[in-house]
DNA sequence: CTGTTAGCGCCTTCAG
DNA sequence: CTGAAGGCGCTAACAG
C-alpha cells in the first residue's frame, strides 16, 4: 500500500542500478570519500552525470541529523555596512564547504526571533546574528538547540557565544573626543530614533558622555538615509543650537550636509558635520566628510574564521574587539578655533 | 543493529508519548491541518512547546519530496536596486508561506549556475532570477528539475518560463530620445565594462541608437558606484568629446557630476548628465539629477504574484513588460539651445 | 476524529 | 574495496 515504490526518479538508486554496483558505492563516490576504486568512481560520476542526478540535500541533512546549512541574520540590506560585512564572512563560509542562508530583521527582535526559530528547523550547523540585543527568549531557544552563535558589528564582553565586533559606545566617545578637541561644544545626534537602533543608541550614549551639553537627538522618521539625514539636521537646527552633528553614517552626514547648505549654515565654521564608517560615497565628494572608518570586511572574515573553528571543536577567544579609525575630513575645524 | 534507536531527542514522537496520542495527531495538530479536535490540539501544543520542540524541516521536505522554499538569485546586494525588488518579493512569499534563500552570482553567469545546482538539492518549489542572459546549461538544469522560475529585472519575451521586467533597451532609447530632444548630440555611457552587465549592455545599445554619433563607452575598473562615475566621467573627457553622459545609475552619476564641476565643465551647459532608477539620493540633491525611474517594488511583489499564482496551477501571461519613467532634472537642459 | 504502516533518499554501521 | 540492512523524523495513504 502507500506511495509509489521506489521508481526511477529514485535517485541514487538509479545510479546504482545503472553502473551494476550497490547504493553506497554511489554515495561514497559523489561525496568523495574513500573506499571506492578510481574506476569505478569515474564511471559512476559520469552515469550521474549523464542522468541529471542531483543529490536530495534533505535525505543527507536528515540522516545526518544537521545541515552543513549556517544562517546569517543582518538587520537590513539597504546598507553598505551589512553588505560589506557579509561579503567577507560568505565567501569564507563557502569556501569551508557550508551554504548560507540569509535573513534582514528590520530592526525588530520579535522578527528575528520568528527567523530564528524557522531556520532551526533545518537544523543548520551555526547561526550569525548582528548585534548583541535581542529578544529574552532568544538564548534559552539558542542554548536549547545547542548551536554555535556568532554575534558581530557589535561587541558585548559576555555574548550568548562567541562575538566579533566594534563597542559603538567606545566609537562615539572617540570621535566625539576628537572633535571636542577642534573646539565643538553642543553635539546634536542624528540617525534612527532611538530605541530602533541598538548601534545607533550606543554611539549617541558614547557621544554623550565626552561633551559638557546635553546631547540633542531629534526623533526622525524617513526612511531613506539622505533624507533623513538631510530632515534631522533641520530638525536639529530647530530644536536646538548644535555647533556639531553626529550623522549615524556618511550617507545620512551627506543628506546633513546638502540640508546646511540650503539653510545657509557655514560648514565647518558655524557647523561641524560627522558621519560613520567612511563610505564610498566619501572618495568623490569636494570637501570629505569627517568620519570613522569601521573594518567590516575583517570583521565579517574573522567573525566567520572564529566560528568555523568552533564548528571545528578549537576553542578561542569568546569575545573579540575590533578597533575604529577617525578619519579627519573637511566638516569640521582644522584645530580649535581655527 | 546500527545507530542509536528512537529515544527522548525523537521529535514527534516524544510529543506524542506525552500527550498520550500517535503521532499522526501531533503531527496534525502541529501544521493546523483539520482532524484534531480543538481540545486535543490545544494540549498537544502546549506540550510541544514545554518540550521546545522544534520540527524537523528536512523530515518534512523528504517526506513530501519538495520543500516550501523558493531561491532568488540577485546579481549583488550592494545596490539598493536590488533590495528594493527584493523587499517586494519577500514579503509576498513569505505571507503565502514559503521561505527564501538568497545568494548572488556578482554578474557571473558561472557561479549562479553553480548556485542554481546546489539549491535543486534543497528540493525547492520555485526559483527567481535576475535578468534573461544566463549559462547555457541553466535552461536545460531548470527544465529537467521541472521548478517553475521567474526571471526579473530584465525583461525578454521568452522567458525561461515566467519573466516580469524592464525592457533595458528600450528604456536607454527613451531618455536618450528625451535628451536628444533637449539639442544634446555626442552621447557617452558610463557604467559596468562591456559584456560584464547585460542591462547595462542593453540600455547602452538602446541610448546609442538614437543618436548619430556613435556612442563613446570607456572601459571601467573601480568597484565603488561614485568613483566608477568620477572615474568615468573623466575618462569619457579624455577618450572623446561627448556633450551628453549617460550613467548606469544614479550614484554613478553623482559620482560623475562630482568630477565634472572639478574639471571645470558646466552642467548642463556643455555637458549634459542623466542617472537611472532615481534613487533616493537624488531626493536631496540641490540640482535634481535628470535621471529615469523604475518601478522596482513594484516589479518585486508582480513577480512574486506571478509566480505564486503558477505555483497553484494558474497560468497567465509568460512576460509582462513594465514600463519606467524619465524624471527631468537640473543635469541637462530644460529646452533645445537654452 | 484518531491510529497504523510504510516509505521519502541518504548514510552509518557492520560484515564480508 | 564493496555490499546489506536499518534508521534519520515526518507525513500520505488507509483503515477504524
Amino acid at each position: 500500500m502507500t506511495r509509489r515504490p521506489r521508481t526511477s526518479t529514485s535517485g541514487i538508486y538509479t545510479v546504482a542500478a545503472e553502473a551494476g554496483v550497490s547504493v553506497m558505492t554511489v554515495s561514497r563516490a559523489m561525496r568523495g570519500v574513500e573506499g571506492v576504486s578510481a574506476k569505478k568512481r569515474e564511471a559512476i560520476l559520469q552515469i550521474a552525470r549523464r542522468l541529471n542526478y542531483v543529490p536530495n540535500s534533505n535525505a543527507r541533512a536528515l540522516s545526518q541529523t544537521n545541515a552543513d546549512l549556517i544562517g546569517i541574520s543582518l538587520p537590513t540590506l539597504v546598507n553598505d555596512v551589512f553588505a560589506d560585512i557579509l561579503d567577507g564572512m560568505r565567501g569564507t563560509f563557502e569556501r569551508a564547504g557550508y551554504s548560507t542562508v540569509i535573513d534582514t530583521t528590520e530592526y525588530d527582535e520579535a522578527r528575528e526571533l520568528r527567523w530564528v526559530s524557522r531556520l532551526l528547523s533545518w537544523r543548520p550547523a551555526a547561526l550569525v546574528l548582528t548585534g548583541v540585543h535581542h529578544h529574552p527568549d532568544l538564548k534559552p531557544m539558542l542554548r536549547d538547540a545547542g548551536i554555535p552563535t556568532l554575534e558581530t558589528w557589535d561587541f558585548a564582553p559576555d555574548p550568548i557565544d562567541i562575538c566579533v565586533g566594534v563597542d559603538h559606545r567606545a566609537a562615539g566617545a572617540e570621535v566625539a573626543a576628537y572633535v571636542k578637541g577642534l573646539g565643538y561644544r553642543r553635539p546634536a545626534f542624528v540617525g534612527a530614533s532611538p530605541g530602533t537602533d541598538p548601534r545607533a543608541d550606543a554611539r549617541a550614549v558614547g557621544v554623550g558622555s565626552v561633551f559638557d551639553t546635553p546631547l540633542l537627538r531629534p526623533v526622525l522618521t524617513h526612511d531613506n538615509p539622505f533624507r533623513v539625514g538631510a530632515a534631522g539636521l533641520r530638525a536639529a537646527l530647530t530644536e536646538g543650537e548644535p555647533d556639531v552633528i553626529f550623522f549615524l553614517n556618511d550617507l545620512m552626514a551627506f543628506g546633513g550636509l546638502t540640508a546646511a547648505e540650503a539653510a545657509g549654515r557655514g560648514v565647518p565654521g558655524d557647523l561641524g558635520i560627522v558621519g560613520f564608517n567612511a563610505l564610498g560615497l566619501n572618495t568623490v565628494l569636494p570637501v570629505r566628510l569627517t568620519t570613522v572608518s569601521t573594518p567590516r570586511r575583517q570583521m565579517g572574515v574573522m567573525g566567520a574564521r572564529s566560528l568555523l573553528a568552533r564548528l571545528n571543536g578549537v576553542r578561542g577567544a569568546r569575545a573579540t574587539p575590533l578597533a575604529v579609525e577617525v578619519q579627519p575630513g573637511g566638516t569640521t575645524r582644522l584645530q580649535a578655533g581655527a
